[in-house]
DNA sequence: AAGACACCTGAATCGGGTCTCATATTTCTC
DNA sequence: GAGAAATATGAGACCCGATTCAGGTGTCTT
């Protein structure tokens, strides 16, 4: 576990060096976020973060280097969001349902950031496969879980947790990117049905 | 409903013409698929068509043209591998599990094609959309129709086809684009019962 | 075979990107 | 406050891509 933050070749960084490579990653932010990252550059990032162009690869190697720590960065707000709401339901079924509104909340605050996740599956399929087993395993826990206490009924927790990744991720993008910006409750409420048909407690 | 095949500036095109222009889109479907879209180019794709690069430009107006093309040609193509395999159901559940097999047997056999439709998200929104949305509405039909005749229950057929949707697209790529190609047998048994639950039909 | 018309070409233009490097500045250490 | 080390700089070398254009080739018609 190594917490030391280092520039390129593993260069200790003072206190200015840590605060400078912050600047550039809060820019990248922005930038990757507003134009994606084909057409956002180097000289973008640089211009917003306020340094200039040969900064960069002093903490940096590529831009690729770049967007890969973002989306790891992304992935753990996002699982945080979602462990936050959904540990405050009194059940599992409630659980789920909390967990995807702490996710539906994420995604509607920053937009951009979704869709920079979405972006990494070509730029850095390795990153994008991370993004995605990190949050499965986290719902197959949870579901391995219900079932031991008999809070779901006979189900593949790994396939079930797959599936209700993917319903979490559409219904984001159908109502959150492409709507206004907000689930509606009638959709909310049919998602419960669903993830209580699919948990099948007993009764 | 116009199926005249036309150049740049609605030329009309001789027999000859429209031989090229496919050998383009061919070649097009080859290059983006191994490469994606920001790292194909058009020089790769006239040489992979055998052509010069002005050619290009004399049927297609720009990279995104050539791109959102495709994209609609998958599209049709993916929605027909659906239901072909969907109407040999016996009934709204059976369809369903074929209609993912098919979907399924497609992804496996064009994986390459599967990646070109996620990067539509970014270089073309619309197309993207467009996409989703008629896959959707295919499945909102069907289940406005089971609905109706009971085969289910009291379900809200557009969330629930884009649920089922979602499951699809996400079993797709776990198993056949990370996986080894194919769908395991209990995962596809898993799917039935989750299908089935969502669906809710009465016993 | 001559003219018309569609088709084809790739070198050249233009724009823009990444990354390097010689040099300058700031900060740290003693 | 002198020397060392870290940090910062931006012009420019280098590369590559989309698109245009002036002119060449094939094919059909009469």
């Amino acid at each position: 576990m190594s917490d030391v933050i280092t520039g390129v070749g593993g260069r200790a960084l003072s206190p200015k060096g840590v605060e400078t490579r912050q600047r550039l990653l809060d820019a990248a932010e922005r930038v990757f976020g507003e134009l994606g990252f084909y057409d956002a550059s180097i000289v973008k990032i640089t211009e917003a973060a306020g340094v200039g162009q040969g900064t960069f690869y002093l903490y940096f190697s590529s831009k690729k280097e770049i967007f890969d720590e973002l989306v790891r960065d992304l992935n753990s707000r996002i699982r945080h969001a979602m462990k936050v709401e959904s540990s405050k339901g009194k059940d599992r079924i409630e659980a789920e349902l909390l967990g995807f509104r702490g996710y539906f909340e994420f995604t509607a605050a920053h937009p951009d950031l979704y869709s920079i996740i979405r972006q990494s599956a070509f730029v850095s399929p390795e990153t994008f496969l991370y993004h995605y087993e990190r949050i499965w395993a986290g719902y197959a826990r949870a579901l391995r879980d219900a079932v031991a206490t008999g809070e779901a009924g006979a189900i593949d927790p790994d396939v079930t947790a797959w599936a209700l990744m993917a319903i979490g991720e559409m219904v984001g993008m159908r109502w959150i990117v492409w709507g206004d910006g907000d689930v509606p409750e009638n959709v909310l409420e049919e998602l419960g049905r669903i993830i209580r048909r699919v948990l099948d407690p007993p009764s």
